[in-house]
DNA sequence: CCTGCTATTGATAATCATTCTCAGCACGTG
DNA sequence: CACGTGCTGAGAATGATTATCAATAGCAGG
């Protein structure tokens, strides 16, 4: 019942702390492969899951797959994601953490959560625009 | 080039008004099913996708699919959902808009969009929790 | 260091939502 | 009422994700 430590889960996770944004599993699977790695495509998504479950990564929707992201653990933040390269900073947000308290408790609703998450043109993609 | 109007569309209209919270697209498509409609399926998510585009629904994704929701025409506006049962609430968050726009301004981002839903459990699923 | 138990892996099949294809149909104009 | 073109729908195609299951490899105990 005890997790066991594998190279395998080593390099997800390695692969995706050095990503620049969000990325995802296919993507990350193909990136391993390149690297010479023999990794296989369903240990790629069982890590990331893991990883995600964990704290240790984010994850958001998109187009219809998901994408992860190594991220600072145990600290819940929001994310700023260019939507041309995937930059991805991430950001303190009290004042919208109390807010969605607030909007909640004052609709009777109870165990709050929420997704937030900010899209826009990096600077570095407006100079190519 | 000109929109038709087809009975299809306004059942898909209808059905969608009709609906308590957001739902998918699969879920609709048997609704309606039931209910003795003989409509396509492809039909649907055309008829979904197009209301999207309008401004006539809003659409979410969860757990790998995208909900659909009927929505006040040209007003832009958030939504606390329960995780339960899907009753939506419309919430106006003007303060939220004016810090997304700042955070993204703060790092340079330009053209900045967001995401931001709230979820939780409303009055009525606790009880019966 | 060797042994056994069992979690983990990975090639592939299966699943599921969504989109595409394309021939036949129906809306709306003249 | 006739015609042109957008619309429809059954089923195939796509693409991401998950399940299957036999073979493999951590790790603890001897």
């Amino acid at each position: 019942m005890t997790k066991r430590a594998t190279w395998q889960r080593e390099a997800v996770r390695d692969a995706l702390s050095t990503s620049e944004g969000f990325v995802s599993a296919q993507s990350l699977y193909g990136a391993l492969r390149e690297s010479g790695s023999p990794i296989g495509l369903a240990t790629v998504y069982r890590a990331l899951s893991d990883l995600a479950v964990g704290g240790d990564a984010d994850s958001l929707q998109q187009e219809g797959e998901s994408l992860y992201r190594a991220c600072t653990p145990g600290s819940h933040h929001h994310h700023l994601i260019c939507r041309n390269c995937g930059l991805t900073v991430e950001i303190e947000a009290d004042a919208v953490e109390a807010w969605a308290a607030s909007v909640a408790a004052d609709h009777g609703f109870t165990q709050p959560s929420h997704v937030v998450d900010v899209f826009g043109l990096c600077a570095a993609c407006q100079r190519l625009g």
